[in-house]
DNA sequence: CCCGTAAATCTAAAGGCTTTCGGTTTCGGC
DNA sequence: GCCGAAACCGAAAGCCTTTAGATTTACGGG
C-alpha cells in the first residue's frame, strides 16, 4: 500500500484497457478496469473524472484515428470523400464503442480542427455560407448512422417465421455480404453527386472569393 | 399486500411510465417505475422481461409511431420519403430515448411488414435485386444517424476557446436554427435523386416484372 | 355456494456498480 | 535531509438489477 515505486495506473493505461473491455464485452466498468491493472477501484478515480471522464477518453482515442490528411486532397470533394471514409473507418475500428460514444460529440481539440479545415474546403470551393454545415451534418449523419449499423451487423434483420417477409429475405439474399459497406457506399455516393450538382449548378452571386 | 382488487402493473402502464422518465431524465431505473406506480420493485418482474425486456417496450412504442399508410403514396419516390419522414419523426418525438433504442433494431411485426411493403415498393418500381436492401439500409442510416444528431443539440459543436475555429464559427452561424432538420432534408435529397437517377439510368435488363 | 389454482404483490436478499473520503506510504524538489 | 504532493488502499454509502419464497386475493369449475 502507500504510493508505489512504479504507478500502476495512468490515464493512458485507464483508457487501453477500457477500450479492450468494450471491444470484448461491448461495455466496461470502473472496478473491471481496476482488476485488470491490479489497483483498488477507488484509484482510478485519481486519474480521471468518474466513469464519464472515462468514455470521453474512449472518443478521443477513437477518434484519433480520423486522419486528417485526407482533408489535402484535391478537388474539394476528392478530399470529403476520403475524410469520410476515414471517420467511418475509425469508428468501425471499435464497432461495440459505438453506441457508447454516439451520445455526445467529440470535443476534442485535433476534431474540432477537422471540422474548421472542412469548412474552410467547402466555403473556398463555392458553397454558400449557409450551405455549408447542412452539408457536413449530413455528411456526419450518414458516417454514424452506417457505424451504427455496423454495432449490431448480426442481429440485424433478424426474421421472425410468424411474420412473413418473403420479399424481404429476397432482397436481403440478394446482397449476402458487406450489406453496411455497400449502403454507406450509396449514400456517400449521393451526397457527394448532390454536393456537386449544387455547387455547379448555381452557385450564389457573390460567393465566390 | 397479496393481490390487489385491481391491478397496479400491466405492460401498458410500465412502457408509459419509462417512456415519462426517458423524457424527463434521458434514462429510467426499474425501481423508478415501480415508485410511480405505487409498487415495489419486484414486482415488476412480474410483468416483464427485466430491464432489456423495458427498452424493447419503449422501441415498439416510439416505432408505432411510424405511419404505415406513407409507403401507400405514388410515385415510389414519395412514398419512399414519407416514409422516411415518419420514420424520423417516430424517433424525433423522443429525443432522449433515441440513444437507448438505437443499440438493436426493432423485431416488432408491424415495423418489419413495413420494411417488407418498402422492398415490394422498389421491386416494382424496377429497381435491381442487389440494389434494394443497400438502398433501404442507406435509408435507414441517414434516418438514424439524423435522430441521433437530434438526441444531442445543445451541446453539439459547443465550440471552446482555447481552439479557434473562425471558420466553423461563421458556418453555424450562417444556420442558426433547424440545423439538424436542414441536414436531414439535403441528405434526402440527395438520396432520392440518386436513386431516381440510378433508376432511369440503367434497370437491368430483366429487372422488369 | 365453495374451493382450489393461478395471479399479483410484497419482503428480503445477493451482488454489482459509481463515487467519496480519510489514511498510508513513497516520490521528488529544495 | 525534509516536506508537500502524488499514488494507492480500505471502507462505506447509496444506487441499481435480478431472483426467490411467502402472502394474499381473484376467478372459474363443480
Amino acid at each position: 500500500m502507500g504510493r508505489p515505486r512504479t504507478p500502476l495506473l495512468d490515464r493512458e493505461r485507464i483508457t487501453t484497457t477500457a477500450l479492450q473491455l468494450v471491444d470484448e464485452q461491448g461495455d466496461f466498468s470502473v472496478p473491471q478496469i481496476a482488476k485488470r491493472l491490479g489497483a483498488q477501484t477507488g484509484s482510478v478515480y485519481h486519474h480521471v473524472d468518474g466513469r464519464d471522464g472515462i468514455v470521453e477518453l474512449l472518443r478521443e482515442r477513437v477518434a484519433a484515428a480520423i486522419d486528417p490528411g485526407t482533408l489535402d486532397a484535391t478537388p474539394w470533394d476528392r478530399a470529403l470523400e476520403s475524410w469520410a471514409r476515414s471517420y467511418r473507418a475509425a469508428f468501425a475500428a471499435h464497432p461495440r464503442a459505438i453506441p457508447l460514444l454516439m451520445t455526445s460529440p467529440v470535443r476534442a481539440p485535433g476534431v474540432l480542427e477537422q471540422y474548421e479545415r472542412a469548412v474552410t474546403l467547402l466555403r473556398d470551393a463555392g458553397f454558400a455560407p449557409a450551405a455549408v454545415m447542412p452539408l457536413i451534418i449530413a455528411l456526419e449523419n450518414l458516417v454514424l448512422g452506417s457505424a451504427l449499423d455496423l454495432a449490431a451487423p448480426e442481429t440485424m434483420w433478424e426474421l421472425t417465421e410468424d411474420t412473413p417477409t418473403p420479399r424481404l429475405a429476397e432482397a436481403l439474399a440478394a446482397v449476402p455480404e458487406g450489406r453496411a459497406d455497400r449502403a454507406f457506399e450509396v449514400g456517400l455516393e449521393a451526397l457527394l453527386n448532390h454536393a456537386r450538382s449544387h455547387l455547379t449548378a448555381g452557385p450564389p452571386p457573390a460567393a465566390r472569393r
